[in-house]
DNA sequence: TAATTAAATGAACGTTCGTTAAATTAATAG
DNA sequence: CTATTAATTTAACGAACGTTCATTTAATTA
């Protein structure tokens, strides 16, 4: 045998990519085998090398992706001007991004070790700019004395890992509805940079 | 060539998880070979099975004996009776205990997907148990009506997340004091779950 | 319909993997 | 001094690894 009868290049590449993302989370870059994604996808190991030149290329590939989406997403929904309401933005979106991708999330931040240096240097830069949106709403927030910050960089250190972290324990169906939750990490992020939610309340409503 | 001179099996075995130890956190369990691990040694590979019969027990052994050592510590260092002062105690104990080690902490969050059941059961129980320390007592701060807390398993998540996150960016020698960091985290941590600084301060103050 | 391009196969490459077994040397005990 | 035990080596096992290549069949184009 060889071409199959219905066989889609387009298609088979996005099998790949997805049974790739979903086994590397899992199992770990190293410890996933060509074979076992292409056993997976209903092809030899060999068809593969059609889609991507090496193995390494579909982490790259997928990471850059990940990246990418979460970059331009990110500068889509976070519009408003106040400090606070940025923040408050921001954990939400990252919430609301992230807790439907664990896939994706688990590796950009578990399988950097894998890459090549090449690759490496474009997803960090990718991640730091990501990081330094965050950052730049704290620096707002100290200037304007809303927030009391002792410093920027371990803060938002902190509130990534904490918002991140949803994705250790989160499975869609259980207990919490994602608005739920939305709600209650946006709270303990405000709330942890001294943000006390009355104050704000009180000027939002102050402004209506 | 066999045995070596001045070789000495209780030497050997500490070398091969302190080896194994730093190159797994590294590269990930699956990416290491025995070789690798045995080349650090300075031993050849089949050296090792002398000392653990599997791959797999090396990795096993290490995760276990970090986790006994994490909830021996804390029980020890955890000994305040006010839920307030408990939970500054627990993320103080955290950020200092983890920072200090964090091949091993990197591997116990990281690697328990590379355990085979049996080991896997034993290291998710010993997690479990710690975060049982940190949930109680948020349970008790909300009880007392000290702490105000959606939902304590979310905020559990969400601290040790935070707390933890201390390993993806700190590195000894660094621009501040593990004091300094340690300050700054046990604030965020409190402030997070609605115990506002004055408050906590101005309660301390009376007491004395 | 014939020629070309796309998508896949199957076999094979040299390497490396975890692991085992027998042999060898150093240290210790009788 | 001899026998035993501890620590390690060398050699080898079959299996699995990432990757390459020639081949085959399906779909598309001329």
């Amino acid at each position: 045998m060889a071409r199959i009868a219905g066989s889609d290049g387009e298609v088979t590449r996005g099998e790949i990519r997805k049974v790739s993302l979903s086994l590397f989370a899992q199992y770990g870059y190293a410890a996933v085998s060509m074979r076992q994604i292409a056993s997976q996808v209903g092809v030899q190991a060999s068809a593969i090398y059609q889609y991507y030149p090496k193995k390494q290329q579909i982490l790259v590939s997928l990471l850059q992706n990940h990246m990418d989406g979460l970059l331009s997403a990110c500068h889509e929904e976070i519009t408003a001007e106040d400090p606070v309401d940025r923040l408050e933005q921001f954990a939400r979106f990252h919430i609301r991004y992230n807790i439907n991708r664990p896939d994706e999330v688990f590796l950009s931040y578990m399988e950097l070790r894998s890459l090549e240096p090449e690759g490496f240097a474009t997803i960090a830069d990718l991640r730091s700019k990501y990081e330094a949106v965050l950052k730049s709403i704290l620096r707002d927030g100290i200037k304007s004395g809303v927030m009391k910050i002792d410093d920027p960089h371990v803060s938002a250190m902190a509130i990534l890992a904490m918002l991140t972290g949803v994705n250790t324990w989160y499975r869609s169906g259980g207990r919490l509805s994602q608005k739920k939750i939305e709600n209650m990490y946006a709270s303990m992020v405000l709330k942890s940079q001294g943000i006390v939610p009355s104050d704000h309340d009180e000027k939002e409503a102050a402004h209506v």
